[in-house]
DNA sequence: TAATCTTTTGCAACTGAGTGTCATCTGGCA
DNA sequence: TGCCAGATGACACTCAGTTGCAAAAGATTA
């Protein structure tokens, strides 16, 4: 059998530091936030990361949830995926580009990687006559029953 | 050069008497929208295709718009696409299976097909025990300037 | 053709995700 | 500890899309 795509490996930077260093300040919400998306496995949402933050510190509101989650992609530490029929989900970004297959009976997350279709992509642009900046790509699925 | 992506070519179906027969009623509203989707080239939103709308009948409404865009999707006869940062974006079905390039600058869709990224990620999604229902590849980036 | 019976429409009120405003609060620094 | 620009919580607002409802209009039959 061949090896068409591979698991992507988890990561843990840390983005504390690199905040400061781009004069932005850490804030007891943000600390818990970034916190969040360290420990996690999954793709959660904002309404999700503000569940879990809010286990952490009662006061915190919604707002800064999603003005943190916009800070933070604008500042390249996080992505935010719009998988269709959904908010916006997030994860740390820092570990290796991938794609995603999502389980449209859990709504489950999985993550690949081909290289060989990144490639393809990069071709296909070129004889478009375009540069990608970035891509999307989510393969919607049902786990096979054999 | 190798060819790695065609132009899927286009295609005019029509959809008037697939309504029919699913027993849904052929109103003056729905004749218009079938037919302004039947004659464009582009992935036009919803307001876009309620304004063309409106130059045919003035009376039409938007809230119009968006349930025939919803009864035709349910149906197969459009699909819809949620480029980023926009509402969706919609065209008649019916024609090759094409994936999409967003001219980030200037709103511009490209439509591209490579049989041998469609046929990866078949390969990926039964290494990982899924099926594919559909999937959604978007390539955005900028004109080459050479 | 008109009567009838649904389905569909236009309108307006509503929803959900996310953004903007602003008075108050606080992290970083002196 | 005091200062103050930047950050926060609360809440009003936007935007895309949905929903409830009375009136209108397809399809079907007489
Ligand atoms: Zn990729
Ligand atoms: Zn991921
Ligand atoms: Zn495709
Ligand atoms: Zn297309």
């Amino acid at each position: 059998m061949t090896k068409t795509a591979t698991k992507p490996v988890p990561r843990k930077p840390d983005y504390e530091k690199a905040l400061r260093k781009a004069g932005i300040r850490i804030t007891r919400p943000r600390k818990i936030i970034l916190n969040i998306l360290g420990e996690t496995e999954d793709h959660p949402d904002a309404l999700e990361i503000f569940r879990r933050a809010e286990q952490i510190d009662k006061s915190i509101s919604l707002s800064t949830v999603y003005r943190t989650m916009k800070l933070l992609e604008e500042m390249g530490a996080i992505h935010r995926h719009a998988f269709e029929g959904g908010p916006s989900r997030f994860e740390q970004a820092g570990g290796d580009h991938h794609d995603h297959l999502i389980d449209m009976d859990t709504g489950d997350v999985i993550e690949f990687r081909s290289d060989r279709i990144e490639q393809l992509q990069q071709e296909i642009a070129r004889q478009l006559g375009y540069d990608i900046v970035h891509h999307r790509l989510e393969l919607y699925g049902r786990r096979r029953k054999d």
